[in-house]
DNA sequence: TTTTTTCTACGAAATTTTTCGTAGGTATTC
DNA sequence: GAATACCTACGAAAAATTTCGTAGAAAAAA
């Protein structure tokens, strides 16, 4: 996994629009964000010229308009993000963060017995 | 749990201190801070009062100088960070979050028989 | 080919967050 | 009681992020 500069918020909304569709130009990501959050054209715009200078994004001309991608995964992203988040709210421990996850939300019987299984390959790994 | 502003990451630094020591005044709160990253004393005050006036922190004058304390909850704030962070980062995937956590820190085997336990009792509020 | 529409580039304004200098007040020391 | 040390208040600068207006190029329509 390359390192790469933490995105901000704004950055993160256009990844997770570029994530789901795979490939888009600003004027469907803008449409995709204006969704849950008015936001001009050229302000999108602007935060994805920034996402491409910082190597966030990958953009490629079509015609007149440019066809972005996201440079960085969605998994490796997220750990990234993850690791931050567990030191800077959870002083490191990660089990807490776990347990307040998993205590605050919902989790179907599916989604527990692959915890489970998880839990046993964890335990097997000693 | 009552509601309240986000705290920033400088103030997240100062809550975590206020935390752990309970109350402290100023000058504590910078110290434990410039353990881990230099920062001048009228900085963390600053940071401290605008905690204040958004009610963050309580200010109690003792001789010349302030103790403060935090008036948010450790966990309460944890809580309402993870929740924001799960809908930012993991689209509202708690469970993903959960086992990229899981997958990516080591786990002690009392903590995952902990969480076996936590697990147990899921399953059986069904 | 002219007009209109559709995009990008660029720069600057607005906002939010962080940092710090300076002034002034209170206690302590000499 | 004057000098010194220690704190807080305040305001403003600096930095980071977000927003948007305007200009101009490319494509499409007329």
């Amino acid at each position: 996994m390359e390192t790469f500069q933490k995105p901000t918020e704004s950055e993160l909304e256009v990844l997770k629009v570029l994530w789901q569709m795979g490939r888009a130009t600003v004027k469907q990501v803008n449409e995709e964000i204006n969704k849950t959050k008015e936001t001009g054209y050229t302000t999108t715009l602007k935060i994805m010229q920034i996402m491409f200078e910082k190597g966030l994004v990958s953009k490629n001309a079509e015609g007149k308009q440019h066809i972005f991608e996201a440079k960085i995964g969605e998994e490796d992203t997220q750990k990234s993000l993850l690791n931050r988040f567990i030191d800077s709210t959870f002083q490191g421990n990660a089990m807490s963060l776990v347990m307040q996850a998993l205590g605050n939300h919902h989790a179907s019987e599916e989604e527990l017995s692959e915890l489970k299984k998880l839990i046993q390959q964890l335990e097997q790994d000693k």
